[in-house]
DNA sequence: CTAGCTTCCTGATAGC
DNA sequence: TGCTATCAGGAAGCTA
C-alpha cells in the first residue's frame, strides 16, 4: 500500500512515540516477516534497546537504536505499524508487538504478510536489506533533467516502468508514477529513448512536486492515524490521476482510460498525456 | 544485460 | 445468496 508519501507519514506519525523509549520485550507471532537475523536472536538483540529516532530511505523505514544498530522494516503492500495503548484490541493479522517502557505497544500487522524487518547491528552494511541499491530521493537535488536524461534516455522501457524502478529513482510506486506521469504530461507507455527535452524537464519538475504535494495532503494526527489503524491514509481523495478511470480529467475533462504498462495497472488521461 | 513470468498472501469486488 | 475468478499501491527470484 505504502508509497514514499505514505511511508513518511508513518515516520512522522511513530517517530514521536517511540523516541526516548526501550524495547522491554517482543513477542513475534509469526516468524516469517524477520528476514535477518532469525527470529530469536531478533528477539533477544531487541530487547533492551532503546529508541532514539526513525528515518526513510525510499519505502524503507529504519529504526535507529541507542547501540547504533538499527531496526529496518519495508511494510510492502498491507504493512501497518501503530503505536498503542497495551490494552487496545488485537487487530487480525498481527505478526509482532513490542512492549515499550512507556507502557504502549508498539505493533505490526500486515494481511498478505510480504511486509519484512531487518535488525542491522552496528556495523551491518545495508547490502543485507538492498537499501544499499536504491536510487536517490525524490527530492534530491541530483534529481535534474541530465541526471534523468543521462539515467534512462537510452532506454526502450515505458516511462512509466522506469518510474518504478527503486535503483533510479527511490519511493515512487504505481499510484504516484501514474500522478506524476499525469502532471507532467507523458504518455505512461511512452519510451524513454523518444521523450522529448521538454518531457524531461517537465519530469524533472513533477517527480519532486508530486511527492512533495502528497506528502502534504497525508499530514493525520495521531489520533486519526489510530482510528484508521494505520491504514486509512485518506490517501485517494485527493489523487487527480490514479483509479480515475472513466472519470474526466480535472485539467481536460476528458474521461481518464486505463491500461496495463509493465504488468501494472496504469490511468491516464488520453488528451492531456498523449502518446 | 534485459524481459517476462512467478511467487509470496488475504480480502474486496465483480460476474455469473 | 453463494460460488468462482480476478485483482490489489511491492519486490525478489527465476528462466530464457
Amino acid at each position: 500500500m505504502p508509497e514514499l508519501p505514505e511511508v513518511e507519514t508513518i515516520r512522522r506519525i511513530i517517530e514521536p512515540q517511540t523516541a526516548g523509549r526501550s524495547v522491554v520485550s517482543i513477542s513475534i507471532h509469526n516468524p516469517k516477516i524477520i528476514t535477518f537475523p532469525d527470529a530469536d536472536t531478533f528477539e533477544s538483540s531487541l530487547a533492551g534497546c532503546t529508541f532514539t529516532g526513525m528515518s526513510r530511505k525510499g519505502k524503507f523505514l529504519i529504526f535507529h537504536l541507542d547501540n547504533g544498530s538499527r531496526l529496518v522494516l519495508h511494510l510492502r503492500m498491507t504493512g501497518q505499524l501503530l503505536v498503542t495503548p497495551p490494552d487496545y484490541p488485537e487487530e487480525k493479522h498481527t505478526h509482532l508487538i513490542a512492549e515499550l517502557s512507556d507502557g504502549k505497544q508498539l505493533r505490526y500487522i500486515d494481511v498478505r504478510r510480504f511486509g519484512r524487518f531487518w535488525l542491522l547491528g552496528k556495523d551491518e552494511a545495508d547490502t543485507v536489506t538492498g537499501m544499499d541499491k536504491l536510487g536517490i530521493e525524490p527530492d534530491d537535488e541530483a534529481l535534474t533533467v541530465d541526471f534523468l536524461k543521462e539515467k534512462l534516455s537510452k532506454r526502450r522501457k515505458a516511462i512509466k516502468e522506469m518510474l518504478l524502478d527503486q535503483t533510479i529513482i527511490a519511493g515512487i510506486g504505481n499510484i504516484y508514477s501514474d500522478e506524476i506521469l499525469h502532471a507532467a504530461g507523458i504518455y505512461p507507455e511512452k519510451p524513454c529513448n523518444i521523450l522529448t527535452n521538454a518531457e524531461w524537464k517537465r519530469l524533472a519538475e513533477q517527480i519532486p512536486q508530486v511527492i512533495a504535494w502528497a506528502t502534504e495532503a497525508n499530514e493525520i494526527t495521531p489520533e486519526d492515524y489510530l482510528a484508521g489503524k494505520g491504514k486509512e491514509y485518506r490517501n485517494t481523495p485527493f489523487l487527480r490521476a490514479y483509479g480515475h478511470s472513466g472519470k474526466p480529467c480535472e485539467v481536460c475533462g476528458t474521461p481518464f482510460e486505463k491500461m496495463i504498462v509493465g504488468g501494472r495497472s496504469s490511468c491516464y488521461c488520453p488528451k492531456c498525456q498523449k502518446k
